[in-house]
DNA sequence: CTGAAAGCGCTTACAG
DNA sequence: CTGAAAGCGCTTACAG
């Protein structure tokens, strides 16, 4: 069963080629093509089961269709849901998406956009690791549209959607204070980056224009680097050489603390009277239910609004002002009533 | 900065585009270049930074070194792990993955199917659901390659990768054996696919082949349809109703009970003392540890399988002998000593 | 040993 | 209103 070319139709239409590419991508009007001939066209070409060759239109055109997903690992449940949100966008707008993932590995991130940039792909969506800004650079530079997901460089002028992340833990502080909790335990991570300030922020503010004092001693910070079982460790004694905090909020899913012995632990560590919330959810949390309170990210949201932005880029119609997307998050209270 | 071609080079280089063509695919000895014009012409494509243009080798060749993945959810932790296996395995031979997710709609597998057809892929990696028979007996006779994993359709003759599901439940009912448990209860579902029948002859076996009896009645067959409760509920009755089981082999993790709380009410309703072993690694077993033993599905082994089939198939490699693939589980004992 | 030419299937100025 | 022609960048018989 050969493959019917536009050059089929026209034979039996008794057209030319052209006449056949002008009423299939609906230039009938603009070309002046007669009614009769264009409804003819049409119709032989569903009959025949006529659909164009991608690949001719994109060696013709210079546009693939492909958009490409680079992000950290696909195996993650987060980007994984993401993959998903976006496939779902991108195939009902006539994208196809070609992933891959960086696993953190500039040099790796590196490899795969040179490779997706030979391959034709029209754009890129990318969750970006620290050392990805030099190559997102070389993109912006030969002209790629591209869309950063869930983390952005403040110093690269390119399109971002991100988590309001400040509100975020403000709404999840507020929440506490409202239950009555007021002795609130914050828990983070010493990575520099725009969105752990942001978090951080969020807490002291709502502390401070609630009328409760923010008391630093109440902050943790643990080193990114450690063991899981060390920064158990560490919130465990934090918890009991603060006997006054009621409540912990968790800052972010990223504490480094894996493996379920380390997760169980840090379950047993944490008093049951002692409320919980955390900004996002993850393993991290999933014993902790029901009652718990999640600060969720908008993932769909997220997928939706970057396909959306980078779609717009691809055909130039992005304006400055659209490039900082934020996304409001979500407080979910899990299993309680 | 524009695009240096095959052209380009050869205007520099000062011989003509096929020269060249034939140089950069290796074909200078067949066509007996001189040594030095290939070597020249090598050095200068490196200087010069080129790389083919794979729309333009597409459409020539008519391979498109696309690979289609179907699956069921890329959000899903066994598809995404899958994934993610597949993508390493295809980029180191040259190819890319373009995914896509059926959510078991059988309509939309077709719609995917169709598209991805249209748009050159070169072959299909699919982990079919029931349904999705008549639209790989199609893609087959369109002579395009296809590998089925994780499930297979007995009926159809095309290549695929399993498990050994006989031989993995075998195992697990032998390790109960050897620590002393023999009243064992066989949890599974009512679904009738060949994996669920395999597994359930590998208990019986497992028991029969040891000298110890296979009671039909320490098997629970969960309607798959039911309510994550109602299977709950129907396994909790079930445990207090055998009061000599001693231990719980669960054979798939597709029973239909999802949401933490009916996940905690599982645990709560499984006595200390019982020993657990479940195939394959999932949600509903996290809560389960230490001690809970898992049948584990070699995901790296089913993908990189996968993939090498897959490319045999697409070059003509592939020997009828090779079509079944089954991988060997392994078992593991949850954070145990 | 090497080059000129055709052609993959399409789109799009250009000429009537 | 419609058609002939060029060209996207490559590969591969074919001719010398």
């Amino acid at each position: 069963m050969k493959r019917v070319s536009i050059k089929d139709i026209a034979k039996q239409a008794g057209v030319a080629p052209s006449t056949v590419s002008f009423v299939l991508n609906g230039k009938a009007k603009e070309m002046r093509i007669s009614d009769k001939v264009a409804e003819d066209i049409k119709a032989l070409a569903k009959e025949i089961g006529y659909y164009p060759n991608q690949t001719a239109v994109s060696l013709r055109t210079g546009k693939s269709k492909i958009i490409g997903l680079i992000v950290e690992d696909i195996s993650n449940v987060f980007f994984a849901t993401l993959a998903k949100y976006i496939e779902d966008k991108a195939y009902s707008l006539g994208y196809r998406i070609v992933y891959c993932s960086t696993e953190n590995d500039d040099e790796k991130g590196n490899e795969l956009i040179k490779m997706l940039l030979h391959q034709q792909v029209d754009a890129f969506l990318i969750t970006p690791s620290k050392g990805m800004d030099k190559q997102i650079t070389e993109l912006l530079k030969r002209g790629k549209p591209v869309v950063l997901m869930d983390r952005f460089f403040p110093d690269i002028n390119v399109p971002y959607v991100i988590v309001q992340n400040f509100r975020g833990v403000k709404t999840g502080i507020e929440h506490l204070l409202q239950k009555g909790y007021s002795k609130i335990a914050f828990i983070t991570v010493d990575l520099d980056q725009i969105q752990m300030h942001q978090r951080e922020k969020g807490y002291r503010d709502a502390l401070n224009t609630s009328g409760f004092n923010y008391a630093e001693k109440l902050t943790l910070k643990l080193s990114f680097k450690q063991s899981a079982e060390a920064s158990v460790m560490q919130i465990a004694s934090f918890i009991k050489e603060n006997p006054e905090i009621d409540s912990v909020f968790f800052a972010t899913n990223y504490l480094g603390i894996f493996g379920l012995e380390s997760i169980k632990l840090l379950e047993l560590s944490i008093p049951k009277d002692i409320a919980v919330v955390c900004f996002d959810d993850h393993d991290i949390f999933r014993l902790y239910t029901p009652g718990i309170t999640i600060i969720q990210q908008p993932i769909e949201e997220i997928a939706k609004t970057s396909i959306e932005l980078l779609i717009k880029s691809i055909t130039g119609e992005l304006a400055a002002e659209e490039y900082r997307v934020f996304k409001d998050t979500t407080l979910v209270i899990r299993g309680s009533t």
